[in-house]
DNA sequence: CAGCATCCAGTATGATACTG
DNA sequence: CAGTATCATACTGGATGCTG
């Protein structure tokens, strides 16, 4: 095929069953394109909704609970990620009719499933973090004028 | 502690595991608060990064290669992409000095790491996708009024 | 071919104030 | 307490035109 001679030796059987979906999103349908990996960033993606999911791991909290749990969470941002958490069916609201009334936020079973695949994510970002880091340094080093960042270039070049 | 007779019983030691990382994160600093899940989908969790790299997955590519195989992006947004993506060391960018230039992306062996998760992350979309639709439905039947839905409310009380 | 620069619109989020 | 309503803004991404 193509010149295999290069330091990309991953086997990952994974890489395969990816690349092979990916074709099958594409061929399906010429304009709409729905993708199940966009599907999914666009739910767990946004700013906040891992954040008050992984809250809810410990414990089930209530509505001001998890307003000091997450951090910097505005209480728009807080009942909006929740509403749409609890359309979704990952999330149960429970609301007590006290005095002042209290509300109570929890998992659902399949709320729950998701922490496989996010619990993998966070193994590897853990991992990878250091070689990101990495990466970006000698990235940012090595071509400073070459993409119009604002560099004070001496007389060496690297 | 709270009334606990509640069909949750899913007993995920991720979930405990996720629990406590999170609590590290935010005893970290009262201000910063870097949460690598946030990192993780700051970096991915883009619009075009998980298909750019799905479409790698299959075999390298020439920048016109992928503008077809990723469906509706623009030379603008593929350019970005693949330029952050290269910063981390994802993905490898390699110029042959013809004429016209062409330039080949390929997976590095730690872009090729991604697919773990990521392969996680679509099964878990495959499997729930179904459950989710139906929550959504039965909600969206339940509570028509109740968030603000724009339903056609006959005596225009508000 | 493989980009980059510019302009612009839509959306996501934040700040603030008010309510049952 | 647990929200809702409104306004302000920052950022993302799309369209377009220009280059070597």
């Amino acid at each position: 095929m193509k010149p295999g001679n290069i330091q990309i030796t991953t086997p990952s059987p994974v890489r395969a069953e990816l690349a092979h979906k990916f074709a099958n999103w594409q061929t399906r349908k010429p304009d709409g394109f729905v993708c199940p990996v966009r599907d999914a960033l666009d739910r767990i993606g946004d700013k906040w909704t891992m954040l008050v999911l992984i809250a809810l791991a410990d414990a089930s909290m209530r509505f001001s609970e998890l307003h000091r749990a997450v951090p910097n969470i505005s209480k728009r941002m807080l009942t909006q990620t929740l509403r749409e958490l609890e359309r979704d069916g990952l999330v149960l609201r429970r609301v007590f009719p006290t005095k002042p009334p209290s509300v109570e936020y929890e998992l659902t079973d399949l709320g729950c499933t998701l922490f496989e695949p996010v619990g993998t994510l966070v193994r590897w970002v853990e991992q990878s973090h250091g070689p990101i880091q990495a990466a970006r340094q000698r990235f940012d080093a090595a071509a400073p004028s070459a993409r119009g960042g604002q560099v004070i270039l001496a007389t060496d070049k690297q």
